[in-house]
DNA sequence: TTATTTGCAAACGGTTTGCCGATTA
DNA sequence: TAATCGGCAAACCGTTTGCAAATAA
């Protein structure tokens, strides 16, 4: 396993109150919990929090998730426009499927080379990038 | 040239009011007038059709856009969460300066292939994408 | 006429924020 | 103690929608 969301904030100079270990914990057993395709939601996880405390606001939720993004921990992904979905920061491209919502997460070596070919064929120098796949399972 | 969008209408069976024709040719101008990189967002779109038409409301512009997003016809970016933008649909990528927010548009046949042999290892027919690389200029 | 579209203003939904008491270093 | 944080409710902002008048088929 690697570093825990705690440890990253202790590394990045981010305080760690009671709030934000409980909000870092359900994001860290999100997978395990709620299976690979698991992108949670600010409502979704404040659920999954309040459970654990219910005093907990969703204020508190939204402050959380936008300084664990900043800290670079989370990312943050607009799959569609409405809700913001959150998961960590682990550098994976995304496949979805279109009938039924399910994300499968990869990571192609090919892919990466490529995109960063492009961008300095542009005279970029490639920081971050988005890749998202629309499909339709085939039988 | 190729189709305007009050052809790709009348094919997909929209109807063409005066209001539509006027956003639809706001549209269209939008890469001649303001350049490459021109991805207007609803409230840019509707102050440039007021120029035209001031009695237009912004409504019909947010009704106008979906309506032709829906035909194919345009394609919605969140590029960053809060405010959609608008192009004409024709299915390239984009690199984005971290820096100015300029966007290069550019289509790579490699990639476009690899994305596809991805999607079917996972069994998947693909039906979209997305992909977005985000830089600096290299100076 | 019958169905669709538009303009207006109000509603909506996700997110942010001001205030102030509580907590933390 | 000084600074930051959290809870609450109100504000915010992009977008949608109900309604009645206008337009199109």
């Amino acid at each position: 396993m690697t570093e825990t969301i705690e440890q990253k904030c202790l590394k990045k100079g981010v305080k760690l109150t009671d709030q934000r270990k409980i909000i870092a914990e359900v994001i860290s057993k999100s997978k395990e919990s709620y299976g690979e395709s698991d992108h949670p939601d600010v409502d979704e996880l404040y659920n999954r929090v309040s459970k654990i405390d219910p005093k907990i606001s969703i204020a508190t939720v939204y402050r959380t998730v936008k300084l664990f993004e900043e800290a670079g921990i989370l990312v943050k992904h607009d799959f569609k426009a409405g809700k913001a979905r959150y998961e960590i920061n682990d550098d994976h491209n995304h496949l979805i499927d279109i009938k039924t919502g399910e994300i499968i997460e990869f990571v192609d070596e090919e892919i990466e080379l490529l995109q960063k070919k492009v961008a300095e064929k542009y005279g970029y120098e490639l920081v971050d990038h988005k890749l998202e796949l629309y499909g339709y399972r085939k039988k």
